[in-house]
DNA sequence: CGACTCATCGAACAGTGTACGGAGTTCTCG
DNA sequence: CGAGAACTCCGTACACTGTTCGATGAGTCG
């Protein structure tokens, strides 16, 4: 298979398929068979114990034979991807007006990547579109049919949600990941941490931070911004009628 | 040195800096050379070269030399991370009211992240707190002293366009790095990704994007979400302030 | 001066992604 | 129908990675 560090044999990966030679013996395996099991191992044992050779492991063949499926593991790793985001389900396809749309939309994928913290990881990596990532992004246009928005507009609210939910993301999956954390003797993160900016932190050094109360959840966040982001959207959408 | 794959250590590095023995031989080195030559490599030559070999070579010792000073790899990241951001500039410095001191340390933050794109990948995994994301954080609070929001309500905007700005940024990260690329024939990545969605995607079966004349640019996608983003936390402080 | 503590670092361990070359299988073409 | 091309499979090897161990010797305290 040719070697790749290019990634148009990925992109025909990604868009035509695994092509089946003429000759020579027959694959025992497919490529959809590796996504499948590497995303298995994504899920069940986390990121970082995806390995070429793991994979191979589970599959029950030697290392070397996956690179007759896929040209290298970046390929492997936007199939994954691409294979997630085609589980995601098609804005345009929901009820509501855009608004509800949008919401539904931004939860839903706020709670599919709090849900697989790796996909958060393997995004952060340059990836070619795959077809789902197009089809996707296409029903997420089609949302904001009739709202008088140009194409180029709906693409720009797009965008900026989808950034935004990221973003959040990616401090959620923090904020999961260290919740979860405790001492050998069974403190929790925050109580470490907190003891330690206590000892650490002289008074009036951080005037503002002494006189919060408690600090917003994750959740709490992610709405309150998604509300003031949408209201934005919202008087734009209204001064372009109204103009 | 104590074993860490407990922060505990590495919140000690951060607060306290290194504690000097009181028998023995002299260090040769320091925490902040290893700290500052670490960050050249990371600018130089990308995160993905930053090795501990790579990084010992770098200063002259052995590799095992550099777990004296740092109990292991993710101590030294979290302190070249802090390091970073405290040479942004403090937002309640700034002049301006309260939205032109947001707006003008999101557009910093995107800039700084633009510039050191290892940056990015290192935020990605859980850090503990050290003393200048404190500070900022601290700094950003006081932005909103004046407007009447309570500090909780404050620090709820204050993550929501924290959380804004690193989810841009991984998508203007990405595409910076996109735009970088090219065949070795010479043909640029938008040039090879057209042409393939181009003969892949048969007429209508992605309607919304055939329709568009033009993508807009990240900076486009970034300035338009603020402003909106931004709309709705100011009218959120109106009807605080009429109520 | 001993006793103790600690910095230094070569070597080793358990991993990683991937290239190579040989063996065996399947298809195509003369 | 048989020769050889094309291909899968995979043991082995290479160049890496972060980190630990143990020996050596430097520095300091009682």
């Amino acid at each position: 298979m040719a070697t790749a560090d290019d990634p148009t044999t990925t992109l025909g990966l990604l868009w035509d398929g695994p092509s089946r030679p003429r000759r020579g013996p027959r694959h025992h395996l497919t490529v959809d068979a590796l996504v499948g099991a590497a995303l298995e191992i994504a899920e069940q044992e986390g990121v970082d114990a995806l390995s070429m050779r793991g994979l191979a492991a589970r599959l029950g063949v030697g290392a070397a034979t996956l690179y007759t499926y896929v040209p290298d593991k970046s390929a492997l790793i936007a199939l994954m991807v691409d294979t997630m985001i085609g589980e995601a389900p098609l804005p345009h396809t929901r009820p509501g007006d855009w608004r509800e749309r949008v919401e539904a939309w931004a939860r839903e994928n706020l709670r599919a990547y709090r849900e697989h913290p790796w996909l958060v990881r393997l995004m952060g990596a340059a990836q070619p579109v795959g077809p789902h990532a197009f089809a996707w992004t296409d029903s997420a246009l089609r949302v904001f049919d009739g709202t008088g928005l140009t194409g180029h507009e709906a693409l720009t609210v797009v965008e900026a949600v989808d950034g935004y939910t990221r973003g959040h993301v990616a401090k959620a999956v923090e904020a999961d990941r260290a919740a979860r954390w405790t001492t050998p003797d069974g403190r929790t993160w925050d109580t470490v941490q907190d003891a330690f900016l206590e000892a650490h932190a002289e008074p009036g050094r951080y005037p503002a931070i002494e006189r919060l109360t408690g600090a917003p959840g994750t959740e709490e966040v992610f709405e309150a911004g998604l509300a003031w982001l949408l209201d934005g959207v919202a008087q734009g959408i209204r001064e372009r009628a109204a103009g």
